[in-house]
DNA sequence: TCATTAAATTGTT
DNA sequence: AACAATTTAATGA
């Protein structure tokens, strides 16, 4: 399977432009964002790098600030199934810090990132004081059982060009992942890892969704002309 | 800053 | 899975 990496990889204060690049600072007041920023870690992971390992105690709420982080579970067998992506502006496990629980899944690094961390007791504290975090994180909670649902039908999907197109809305949900605009910085075989296909099958459903105008393929990423089409695409075209 | 080279990514079979 | 073509990143003058 994979090897294994050192876990923790909180090291250093996040500069200016990765602090622009974590959502929810926006929304506190100074103070608090002043109490968070002091306690934000952030830390360079290398591809195949565990950000968190199921079953692990918390320690940080985790967020992407850069690159592109996978979320999966082993089942009993020991097989890995991949769960989703996570791209930049994606922050996860609110549910196991809130209940401080071991995490659930595996986090591991897709490729070269910057993940960013907040200490389990700030969390806490932004909870018991700050509106508006307690916003953020209600509507994260409300978006990703959303996530949760469409994942399910997702892999219910036998066409690959229906898969890959819904995939790609998931990655590209602009509450979750608010880090990745109009253009998702994902390579063709990332994508096919995540979505389970062949690099060649990926490609080939990358030029139907572009013909149909969803989308544009670009050297390294894909840009995103319209987010609802790509939702909506059925077998043969849009609905 | 520019030119050259290496590495990564894509398109195709 | 393999290959060539293309794009980006890295290097050094």
């Amino acid at each position: 399977m994979q090897l294994e990496k050192p876990l923790h990889i909180h090291r250093r204060h996040a500069d200016a432009s990765e602090l622009a690049g974590i959502p929810w600072l926006q929304l506190l007041t100074l103070q608090e964002r002043d109490k968070a920023v002091a306690e934000l870690r952030v830390g360079d992971v290398a591809p195949g790098d565990f950000v968190c390992r199921l079953g692990r105690p918390v320690t940080y709420w985790f967020g992407v600030v850069e690159g592109l982080l996978k979320m999966s579970s082993d089942n009993d067998q020991g097989m890995t199934m991949t769960y989703t992506g996570v791209p930049p502006g994606g922050w996860f496990g609110e549910g196991t810090v809130l209940k401080r629980e071991p995490y659930r899944y595996n986090i591991q690094a897709l490729r070269k990132s910057v993940v960013a961390g907040l200490p389990v007791d700030t969390f806490d504290w932004l909870l018991d004081h700050s509106i508006g975090f307690n916003r953020f994180v209600m509507n994260q909670l409300n978006e990703r059982l959303g996530q949760f649902i469409a994942a399910r039908e997702i892999d219910r999907l036998n066409n690959p060009d229906v898969r890959v197109a819904r995939s790609l809305a998931a990655l590209c949900n602009p509450v979750l992942y608010p880090g990745v605009g109009d253009i998702l910085r994902i390579t063709q075989q990332e994508l096919a890892y995540l979505v389970g296909l062949s690099r060649q099958r990926v490609n080939e459903a990358l030029s139907a969704l572009q013909a149909q105008g969803s989308l544009r393929v670009e050297y390294g990423g894909l840009r995103v002309l319209d987010l609802p089409g790509l939702r909506s695409t059925v077998v043969g075209s849009k609905k």
